[in-house]
DNA sequence: AGACTAAATGTAAGCGCTTTCATTTATAGC
DNA sequence: GCTATAAATGAAAGCGCTTACATTTAGTCT
């Protein structure tokens, strides 16, 4: 593998030309450019990252922390923010917090480690207290998904209750009036928010609000099969149910299907986050679409701009969710 | 940020010293080791690992080549990678192939300008010529899902033709005898193998083969579909189909009813991969267990025996599909 | 043409670590 | 107690690049 040294040889100039060459830092003439970049293809020079991160003090990497490698959600995020850090010659490492505070605090220490010159982060356990103490520190760093009043520049966040929102007034449009809800694990700020959504819909509709109609789930399909038997169970009679997430919705689905009930004919269901499964649920699952790529993607903007001075549009920080209609949710036939 | 040379200052000892604390890298006295262990909790000492990198030669990266991030797929497979490298303090670098050649070949030349220590690639479009020039480089890489005769042990993967002849398997012994096949693009290797491992259930099962009972479809649900569509319209009498994936297989689920047949009362489907939306589908698709995560893990098993010179029980380079039995087969009715 | 300024290039000092080799210190043998 | 050997430590040379600063070259003006 060839230097720097050497293509400077052989272009007949000195290292920081070269350097000059590779970096558009500083003007270079045109025939010394030429001289320099036949001497590179003639040696297949490819520079050493690595020499270079320790000189500049960059490492071009981001580091991303995520709950999960696997699964839709952040499978969609990743995506979108390798592919736009990828055409900024940036790379990204990545690790996995579990959702658990340790293995949170652990992975971003892992990340630190590295040398990244910023971090996104999708925490959940982590206190807000440890990311303020965290900006203490030398490294930027965004927050998809999570609002900390402190650090409100730099949280990339879904208006969770507006979702909640709009999946309730769905159902109240379509006539039901026994609605149930199973949310994620309430600790969690995105749980508490949608379900606040919820409450407020209720309420505009001047429907009272019955806490024995909250299950709480834990965001996977266990979760929304439980919740459809504390239903059943308690003998609470429902037209519609709203889930916090789809995978918590296909649960249901399946549990209810299992129970007897047709679907949506005597229950229309709707989710949350519009993630790959919810097209391949039967019947097709309506949902709220959370914009994880464009989120993902702003994310990468926001580093791009804060982090390495490339000049971006404007960055958008809170993100709206939409209502996807499919066929899971049907207009409450009248008794 | 503290160096090592601060440390070295602090605890009284030279750089080498520290060094040597660090890496286990020659015997040092208990009672430095402590000194330096004190400087090191003290200063809040964080080892620099671009400087490490450079000065020796390693960068404790690995890169990974995967046609897409998103879907459950590779999700499944870069979780279990970065799970097994991380444990082993090193760090996953991932780039998209998006299974066209012009990609891969991209992503690998951009993995390589981050001076990874080793590559685990799954591609698809890149010729087996130049995977073979890429060994004759410096750089290790294991290959997944994936078979060039020319880097036998440096490759992992699965007995695809096994799993096609499993899912014809099953379906003959469930009595079927009017079968159809939605196959990926057979330019694909996976998808050849799987499609010549039906032929041989067939050709053992004494059944003719109908070459107008293959629909070369595209590994997406649109695949699916259109191969529905296509058995429909050329009157093809069918009462199971295997589709060569699980997308697949829920396209034509899906269309299949909207054609007005029941699943699988009228059409049995089984699947393959056993990705996760084969547990959303209604019935629940039965398919073929692709041990994606139990690949990934020894691939890197692969690269820290192989790279790292970490002693690893046995590698185990061809794994085994299996048969997962749920709701979309069924017994064929006797006329 | 000479003086002055701006543009282009070169020089060399690091960046924070690893690692070879030399040196010092402890251990053992007699 | 003194040498022979092994164990522990230190000194210093890089790793391949960037970048501040110095120097040279080209360009402009009078």
């Amino acid at each position: 593998m060839p230097t720097i040294y050497e293509v400077s040889k052989l272009a007949g100039v000195s290292l920081a030309t070269v350097s000059r060459v590779m970096n558009n830092t500083s003007p270079v003439r045109e025939s010394t450019r030429k001289k320099v970049e036949a001497a590179m293809a003639e040696l297949g020079y490819r520079p050493n990252s690595i020499a270079r991160s320790l000189a500049s003090n960059r490492s071009d990497s981001i580091g991303i922390l995520v709950s999960e490698l696997h699964g839709p959600f952040y499978g969609a995020m990743i995506s979108s923010i390798e592919a736009e850090f990828r055409t900024a010659g940036k790379h990204v490492i990545i690790a996995a917090g579990h959702s658990e505070e340790a293995t949170e605090r652990d992975g971003i220490e892992f990340l630190l480690s590295r040398n990244c010159d910023a971090l996104i982060l999708h925490v959940e356990a982590v206190s807000d207290e440890y990311l303020v103490q965290l900006k203490a520190k030398e490294i930027p760093f965004v927050l998809i998904n999570r609002q900390v009043p402190a650090l409100q520049p730099q949280c990339i966040s879904l208006n969770n209750k507006l979702g909640g929102y709009l999946a309730t007034q769905l159902l109240l449009r379509q006539g039901h009036r026994q609605l149930g809800y199973i949310s994620g694990p309430l600790w969690k700020t995105d749980a508490q928010d949608r379900y606040r959504g919820h409450q407020l819909a209720l309420q505009e509709a001047g429907l009272d609000w019955d806490p024995k109609r909250l299950f709480e789930g834990d965001y996977h399909e266990d979760g929304g099969s439980a919740g459809i038997r504390y239903f059943l169970q308690q003998g609470i009679p429902l037209t519609a149910l709203i889930c916090a997430n789809d995978e918590m919705a296909s649960g249901a689905m399946t549990e209810a299907r299992e129970q007897g009930l047709f679907i949506p004919q005597q229950l229309s269901i709707i989710g949350f986050d519009n993630v790959m499964l919810s097209h391949y649920t039967y019947p097709k699952l309506s949902t709220i679409d959370y914009p994880i790529a464009a989120m993902g993607q702003m994310a990468a903007r926001w580093v791009l701009k804060e982090v390495y001075q490339q000049k971006q549009p404007e960055l958008q920080l809170v993100f709206e969710p939409r209502l996807i209609e499919r066929d899971s949710c049907v207009v409450q036939p009248q008794p």
